[in-house]
DNA sequence: ATTAGCACTACCATCTAATGAGTGCTAAAA
DNA sequence: TTTTAGCACTCATTAGATGGTAGTGCTAAT
């Protein structure tokens, strides 16, 4: 038993040593994995040395291919499903794919029409243009495409209004720079003219605008720890009003299209992966943590399989970038699709999708 | 083969003197269908004569049962997917055993309390309520479920403001009655002051206030023909801005959840049903027309199959009611099921969804 | 009018054998 | 030393064959 152990471990080194350059793939057994992740694409099978040697453009026997295959099961690149079945790209290969991906492959004319479609309508506002953006993005990947909507914290100030609803309720309305209008209704106490809440907002609106919602807690944060301005009225109702008026109580709201084009998808037809799946897109906070950090950096962000450490989404790969205006970073929008998902097409067409939106929301914007 | 027929035709007719009494099923027949249709529900499989002859409460053999159900079969009510498999009900079954259902079953105890929780939550506009009110309608019944938001045609004004966007933007922001909020961009030929927009929002505000954004329209063309308004400036703007403030060019929301419960029941396992499913939930426009339809009448609206004339949904059943508040019906709200589905339980659920949505938005208002 | 009995049908699960795509290993060829 | 050909082996898939089962329709007896 010991003694086997040995001897495995040993053949496993001896494998290593022949596909291993630097610790890094040597470039026959890169053709290899590439052309089967390319193949595994493609037929959505697992594939044998025998297909490959032919579909690969060098001439490699079946039993070359053989050899190269196992070596790379043995560095955990490919599974096989049962002893005489073909092989099948691991995550890990998939990561190894992508990561070799250089060029940015280009999106076809008729596509980029497709998706230049979005910024078309005059009217539509931030969220209807999303939401445009994603439906579209999801008719054409065939997968699940989610976006987030601009970030309440970091979008600046354009304007509030408070309009008197009642004797106490207020209904509060924030236009940020980017263009999106939000409204909410806060409670007070005693009774104020709309007048009054005209001052206010008048207030409000000089103090704060072109600040973002962020800087405007802190501002009034200090106001309110300050007491001298405790006997200035306008001002102390100003800042009561104001308080509850910025209070961040929306926590980000998320668009989600074209689930059910991920039900049709022949990798997940076994159901327990789909009810997985399900799951995963109803407690959508889960996802758009993924949204949020793929806001903070540049590009486009790529999780693979199990890399994203939630367990509903084993099984599927998120291609994610960032939209934003001219001056921010807004929020970000992607794909949800299978690991086997077409990387090289899939992400152009999110590339292309985030600077399409960015372009018509910057144009809307009032910055 | 002629003789054939005739034959058939006439056997037809005997088997119809046996179950109709003045053309309605008589009374076994019916206590037959019902348990037949109740069974397959349940099931979901094919009911066959034993099985049926022990569920259901009276003794009657097999055999005599078999009967009863060859001639519904041949009334149309029944049918057999193959010679030798149990019966299944029709779409016109269904619509018999809708009809027949007199007293609606109440909501247990424990689900009410599920649905009451929708109107829990303080900050929350119009627009949240009916997401919170679908999702929550989804879960519980496991299909998908759809909600159309407030018409804009029936809502009526509380309030509109004009802010100063950009030289040539003015964004309105309509406050209906009902206590949603809309927003828009309008774009203007010549530039005007936030003053001048604050005296035409004030005028509008004073002329329109609770008049149906339909009749605010109406009053708008008539100021528009009458050319004596043209003299006066203010009024000549105001009416210019507000027929482009009023214009109703968001074609009615609906928001949909739950849509991935459908492809999860056994009903919808054969692909193309599925396809067709989705294709009629993104192209959302014929739901909306069912949904507008059940809008206009009272109660609970039952769509069974092919009675909606819409290929798409071959299969499903729509059951549908409105919502208002204390002055207007305001949209609808309704579930899209497989033709199986147990009526009895979805519709008292819809019923009361309805009801606790209705209670809630009425709350909200500002009437 | 109802029921028991019987012949018949078609689906379903199970088993079998054959097929075939694929592997690993070994020995020969380059 | 690397590559390849050859061979034995594995295992999934497929097609038939089989018996069982749940159902029907029909007829004759109750």
């Amino acid at each position: 038993m010991h003694g086997d152990f040995l001897l495995g471990k040993k053949a496993a080194v001896t494998g290593k040593r022949g596909l291993l350059e630097d610790m890094v793939l040597n470039e026959r057994a890169q053709l290899v994995l590439n052309s089967i992740i390319e193949n595994y694409i493609q037929s959505s099978e697992p594939i044998g040395s025998r297909t490959l040697s032919k579909s690969i453009g060098v001439t490699l026997s079946p039993a070359t291919i053989r050899n190269i295959m196992s070596d790379l099961a043995e560095l955990g690149y490919l599974i096989q499903t049962h002893t005489s079945a073909g092989r099948v790209p691991t995550d890990k290969a998939y990561r190894f794919y992508v990561n070799s991906l250089s060029t940015p492959s280009s999106v076809p004319e008729q596509i980029k029409q497709k998706i230049t479609l979005v910024s078309t309508e005059q009217g539509m506002q931030v969220e209807g243009i999303l939401a445009e953006a994603v439906h579209m993005l999801a008719d054409l990947t065939k997968f699940a495409c989610v976006v987030s909507t601009p970030k309440a914290s970091v979008s600046r100030l354009q304007r509030i209004e408070l309009i008197k609803i009642s004797e106490d309720r207020i209904l509060v309305i924030l236009v940020t720079k980017a263009g999106v209008v939000r409204d909410k209704i806060i409670f007070v106490k005693d009774s104020h003219s709309q007048d009054f809440l005209n001052s206010v907002a008048s207030f409000l609106n000089e103090k704060f605008k072109n600040h973002s919602m962020q800087e405007i807690r802190e501002k009034i944060h200090q106001y309110l720890v300050d007491d001298r301005n405790r006997y200035h009225d306008l001002l102390a109702q100003a800042v009561r009003l104001g308080k509850k008026a910025f209070e961040l109580n929306n926590p980000g709201e998320m668009l989600i299209d074209g689930q059910m084009n991920l039900l049709l998808d022949s990798h997940f037809h076994k159901k327990s992966s789909v009810r997985s799946l399900i799951d995963a897109f109803n407690q959508k906070s889960e996802i758009m943590k993924i949204l949020d950090d793929s806001m903070r950096q540049k590009g486009v962000h790529i999780f693979i399989g199990n890399e994203n450490d939630f367990e509903h989404l084993q099984g599927c790969s998120l291609i994610m970038t960032s939209y934003r205006n001219n001056k921010n970073v807004l929020g970000s929008i992607g794909v949800v699709g299978p690991t086997s998902m077409d990387y090289k097409r899939i992400i152009s067409m999110v590339e292309y999708t985030a600077k399409i939106l960015s372009e018509t929301i910057t144009e809307r914007s009032y910055d």
